[in-house]
DNA sequence: TCAAGGTGGTAATACGAATTATCACCGCGA
DNA sequence: TCGCGGTGATAATTCGTATTACCACCTTGA
């Protein structure tokens, strides 16, 4: 149309008019008209080919992103990430394709996109070692949301303040009084248990209390309050939020009151579909939303700048003041 | 490492040992094996602009995928993308980079990535027609999710029936001994809501009725209310969730009985948050999940197959009993 | 011994844009 | 007239895979 070679149109199309290229604005003006007249866009495949990156952002869910029964735990931070993509002027590869073995998906298999993309962020409670280890090697750029151990390297994550967050939880417990504390749940196994785990023990170690801890695995709620009662426990600071609610539900229906009789914290919201309750829990809440949106903003950082030092950032956790926390009753 | 081409390696890649190209088994095996070792991986991007698809669907939506405040009408039609995807070995890329203009999302702008996917589905209450126009131009696989007029030729969609199930609804009104009914809202616009008219009419034409139509904009739920009591209306055959809750609510307040004084049928899901409520509305569902499966479905065929005829499905909806239909009371 | 036919693999090219070395041209000063 | 520096655009190459025409080799039968 405009009687100008493809490394031209090129040319105009990238805007490059540095000391090295030059293009005469007329003949600039006559690409961008066809251009415009005839709409053309560049392939996008053949962009990425050819040139480093495409603003395509993978996303790699070990569970569906859209999950159907669950409790929509990860929906907050996919808003987070939408809306800093959108800003950005990224698209999103959600890698559904990922088939499942072994329980849960698999990022590398035989046909994987991922590499379409820019670089990605990886959501999930469990992350695979040996993947995560494969990408640190790799040198693929990615972000974690949550924070990750060293897998064959550190590991580039954008995590919530578990420690600090649970800390300040228990500590809120101890101003009130209690004495008898006790964690609920694993308190081990992902990261983001075992931070809880710290922060909580951390807290008792700092009041020179001890830290007990009662596994949720494999008891059940009636079991468990059994023993927080029968070993004086006054506050129990639950991993789980949905495990706060059975607890609470069943102490309700023994006659006990909460928060006056037991009090309940709740370190961060539900992951698991709960029974509902009208119970406010003390506590706090994850920022998933602002940890979606900085992920993504570590991880066009990481694409965009070289090989920098391995970004880790910790976000503060929201306090919620809640109705299940309560200065202890007198012994009965 | 075995001294292949890469041609070769190609072939064995691809397991292609059709009649055209033969591969000794003792090479192939050579040839995965240093596949296994290495963990090589085809690069996506290559593969891309060498074949022609690369099994990624595109999914465009006029509002953010993931929305943060709304109702969330959109989420069971992703779900059901990603279910279908997921199943076909598909993966999905957002395009969140549309830019707004005149308060959409535009599909066509300069750095459009649409065509790095297979086809692509369209999700959204209003589709820019020339945009669509466009797409079936340009001859791009695409599937609308709700159906679609012409634009410049059929458009390929999955959509409710919407004037089915409304006229189920309705029948139902009329067996419950209904003669004065109304319907409250748009009725015209998208065509959801003009599809929900149809029905609305076709069946009180069949019955000999006269379909008295309540335009919502710009009126309070007090005026419309008002309006129906006025002019005798027993049944009102509300087009948005949301705006039966209102008029439901404002009744109940003003000591009418739902739904003995008033009927309120409401036809499909809340797409805007709707005050929350007791009731329990007679109506029907749309089959969101099943329509973003479908979508799916369609469009892998219109990738696939060659160019048949225009696919345009209607699901049907799923009717609800509730409690907000009955007969109506004597005159007063 | 030679053509015919079957086997297994490779060289070459396409895909579409980004990048860079190179070139043609012009005006100007020596 | 020759050379030189500045301009503007292009030819050629690259990215990594898929595809196909083609070839070298071997066996077989006459």
């Amino acid at each position: 149309m405009t009687g100008v070679s493809q490394a031209t149109v090129s040319l105009v199309l990238n805007g490059r008019d540095d000391g090295t290229v030059r293009i005469a604005p007329e003949t600039r003006e006559r690409v961008l008209h066809a251009i415009r007249t005839t709409g053309y866009v560049a392939d996008p495949v053949a962009r990425r080919l050819a040139a480093r990156h495409n603003r395509i952002l993978g996303v790699f869910t070990y569970e569906p992103v859209f999950p159907a029964g669950t409790g929509d735990f990860y929906h907050p931070f996919l808003v987070g990430i939408e809306e800093c993509a959108e800003r950005l002027g990224c698209d999103l590869l959600l890698l559904t394709s990922a088939p499942v073995a072994d329980g849960h998906r698999r990022i590398f298999h035989d046909d994987n996109r991922l590499r379409l993309a820019d670089g990605c962020v990886l959501l999930g409670r469990t992350l695979d070692r040996d993947e995560l280890a494969r990408l640190v090697a790799e040198g693929q750029p990615f972000v974690s949301v949550g924070r990750r151990d060293d897998a064959g390297g550190p590991v580039p994550y954008v995590g919530a303040d578990y420690p600090a967050a649970t800390s300040a939880v228990v500590r809120r417990a101890l101003d009130a009084g209690h004495t008898a504390l006790a964690y609920l749940g694993q308190g081990a196994g992902p990261e983001s248990h075992a931070d809880r785990m710290t922060g909580f023990r951390a807290a008792l170690d700092a009041a020179g209390l001890p830290p007990r801890h009662e596994p949720t695995a494999d008891r059940s709620p009636a079991e468990l309050l059994d023993t927080l009662l029968a070993t004086g426990v006054t506050a129990a600071v639950v991993e789980e939020y949905a495990d706060g609610v059975a607890i609470a539900q069943l102490a309700r229906e023994r006659g006990l009151d909460v928060p006056r009789d037991l009090s309940i914290l709740a370190l961060g919201d539900p992951t698991r579909p709960a029974a509902t309750t009208d119970l406010d829990f003390t506590g706090f809440r994850i920022p998933r939303r602002e940890m979606g949106w900085q992920a993504v903003e570590v991880l066009t950082g990481l694409i965009e700048g070289g090989p920098e030092d391995v970004p880790q950032l910790l976000v503060p956790c929201q306090p919620v003041d809640g109705a299940t926390l309560a200065s202890p009753a007198a012994p009965r």
